[in-house]
DNA sequence: GTTTGGAAGTTTACTTCCAAACTTATACCC
DNA sequence: GGGTATAAGTTTGGAAGTAAACTTCCAAAC
């Protein structure tokens, strides 16, 4: 396990603080799969008590990040092949639906904002710096699936964008890709403009597709490893 | 407040059972939109301490079924038009999904269950009893679900029913509409058998169509009195 | 060599306690 | 009478303590 320390800055109850920091700690593989949540080690090495770390864990449960074992603890979920394919099985749906609800809904002003996510999403993969086209990567999808106007949609897309998060780079990485990236997301952004939706489903489920390509062929590669 | 009593039988973690208890009290409108939860009073009310009732809220937080206010506690989620339209568009696109992936994945034995599921449910419609009617409905969803064999979206999808279930009643009560949901039950099933997914797909959205319908003109009757 | 019994050590589940913050009510001033 | 201030009473947020369950490990029996 590496360093993974509380922002103390935020200023929100401490079981909040704590979810956010475990949550990321495990997004961002700090806290790895089958590694389990010890309530005093997390409590002494975040300074808080056990209660709020209890609470956060009970979210991360239901979030799917973290397992319980009665009487035993919790420990970080495990990610399956099956799973990861569950997870994309959905989102490819929900993606398809986010961007035909953007092509009814979204507003000019939005529009200018998305094409301007697309451009910088353009420079950043021209850059090395992962970190970089990642946020570039998710301040465009945000845009879209904000422009649906559907708050719990919003909700359910990030909540399974984030049990991939560990992923991402998988296909951020590959220099290869980003060409086929770029122009995916263009593609997405001209059918949303033309308010094409059969156009934009397709572009959407097609964009959700190869990530799937390029995640399962590094689970399969790490399986083996094991 | 109406009584709700926990159930001590499960052999379950308090925190559990305490969850299922809150969870179902809000489902069924024992406890109503915008009714404070304070931990103490259901602490005593349900013979536990506050922790267990302290986790089983941030798991209902999680859920949406509570919504947690700074300082001053939970309180059940009120439901408004716009949250349900949002629940519904989900739903609708997610239902859509599984008919199209059972249409696929069914096996031949649960095809013969779901058959059996339909006729049952042609029986119950007939009889007056609307939670028999209800619990008929849901266990012919469920087989569907269950043959998608993709374990989120049967989590997803039991979760948007679930923010629906107070207003179950009304389609079900309408014994005018018995003899559609009836053919709409077996327009799906038929499809399904038949390995159709267009056909599926659109009679699972004809059949979310028709309930929201029914749900919106009985919320706006609600908002009316108020 | 394997399995069973049990003791010691962890770790959770739940309770209890305390302090800080928010509400409400009352009194005082203008 | 209205408004502010202050004090009392709730209620949450967080910490600490206790008991029960689960592991682990070692030894004895088969």
């Amino acid at each position: 396990m590496e360093e993974f320390q509380i922002d103390m800055n935020e200023f929100l109850p401490l079981r909040d603080v704590v979810f956010n920091t475990l949550r990321s700690a495990i997004l961002t593989g700090k806290l790895k799969p089958g590694e389990r949540l010890m309530e005093v080690h997390l409590a002494n090495r975040l300074g808080v008590s056990r209660t709020p770390i209890r609470e956060a864990i009970r979210k991360l449960e239901l979030e799917g990040l973290v397992i319980m074992i009665p009487r035993r603890g919790a420990e970080v979920a495990r990610i399956t092949e099956k799973s990861l394919k569950d997870v994309l099985e959905v989102r490819r749906t929900l993606d398809a639906l986010s961007v035909e609800l953007a092509c009814e809904r979204i507003r000019e002003e939005d529009l200018e904002r998305l094409q301007k996510a697309c451009e910088e999403f353009e420079r950043a993969a021209k850059g090395k710096d992962a970190s970089v086209i990642a946020k570039a990567d998710v301040a465009l999808h945000d845009i879209i699936v904000a422009a649906t106007g559907n708050e719990r949609l919003v909700q359910l897309v990030n909540n399974l964008s984030e049990q991939m998060y560990r992923y991402r780079f998988v296909y951020i990485m590959e220099e290869s890709q980003h060409d086929m990236l770029v122009a995916e997301h263009r593609e997405i952004y001209e059918s949303i403009a033309g308010r094409d939706k059969e156009r934009a489903s397709k572009a959407a489920k097609l964009h959700i597709d190869n990530q799937e390509e390029s995640i399962m062929k590094q689970i399969r590669m790490e399986n083996q490893r094991n």
